[in-house]
DNA sequence: GTCTATAGAGTGATAGAC
DNA sequence: GTCTATCACTCTATAGAC
């Protein structure tokens, strides 16, 4: 029986500056225009240890995902007026259009339960509506929203319309997305909800 | 000078039966377990044969989406009650998770303008947006939806959650989408839309 | 002394240059 | 229409952490 010693400490460093690198660069250049050397380049090591470290260029863009959610939750700290954020979270996000699309693809894929990335969606998609939700019980405590609202089902409305939003926005002829989407949190919350 | 011939009356014949077979086995197996000889053979002919008609296998899956398109379009004739029926034809859609799969793929890699779906997905959103709208605005009519709702921003808001709930529904646990559907619809057009 | 981590050299597939 | 560059990815061997 082979006793497995597990990673060393430099694999999760090595890991992380991969991650890191594959965001910057995707960011820059869009996820495919982007090669594995030129992602093991900027991590100043080589080819085959990108694919030492991950299975496949999908599973490395993946890891770029979870990246760039950890760098906004650092940046965000405690999530409250995630519904007053909304729009304009919205408008700087289909910005960030390479960003976006590689995010769009895979959410896309990743509806499949057999692709690597589904679970960091379903993941993803439970906390966002959980955030959601507890600010609209927040804005109910302080009166801004009805109490008849029910808060869950209105989280996944507005989470869903927001990303199927961002999603036409990117695929057609541009609209006003901060408009709609707060308009659609008052039909949704009340007049008073973004005040 | 060489004279170009264009193509001739069958080729259009072979390309319906490629999409309608390519639909098919995209169905059945999904789109990642069907190889093109399969496709090929479904139609009664050869790989090669397909190859000439389709650059590649994601031109000819894009084929399928539409070929998918012109199927409904015709079973449905002229689309009134669109709005009634948003609740139960996402409940059915996703009930048909192999091609919600490939529709949601390919959605999300459309949302690059050089992406060769990004044609289509444009134009189905425009199609769906216009007729949605087009119910919105015959419900007024019929005073069912108060005048002062915006027929193009609802119909924006009612089809991207719709598309959103749909690709949330397979990417984790299930919830009742149609339930869910049908009271953004009440939401956001009043509670008489759906009578 | 092992087992992890690394990189050199190469595969087949494919897209663009000439 | 052929040649070439580049892509994602792999094989194999060694350098080095434990």
């Amino acid at each position: 029986m082979t006793s497995k010693r597990g990673p060393y400490a430099k694999s999760d460093v090595r890991r992380r500056s991969l991650s890191a690198a594959a965001l910057e660069l995707v960011r820059q250049k869009g996820h495919r225009n982007v090669a594995i050397t030129q992602i093991a380049e900027l991590a100043n090591t080589s080819e085959p240890t990108v694919y030492y470290h991950f299975p496949t260029k999908e599973s490395l863009l993946i890891a770029a995902l979870q990246q760039h959610d950890e760098e906004n939750a650092r940046a965000r700290g405690r999530e409250a007026g995630a519904i007053a954020e909304m729009g304009s979270r919205a408008e700087a996000g289909v910005q960030r259009t390479n960003y976006a699309r590689l995010y769009n693809e895979l959410a896309g894929a990743a509806a499949d339960p057999a692709h690597p990335a589904n679970e960091f969606f379903r993941q993803r998609w439970a906390r966002s509506v959980d955030v959601v939700a507890t600010d609209i019980r927040r804005l109910q405590q302080s009166g801004r929203v009805p109490a008849e609202v029910k808060a869950d089902d209105a989280a996944h409305l507005l989470l869903a319309a927001w990303e199927g939003l961002q999603l036409q926005w990117m695929q057609g002829p541009p609209f006003d997305i901060r408009a709609l989407i707060e308009s659609h949190i008052r039909a949704l919350l009340g007049p008073d909800a973004l005040d």
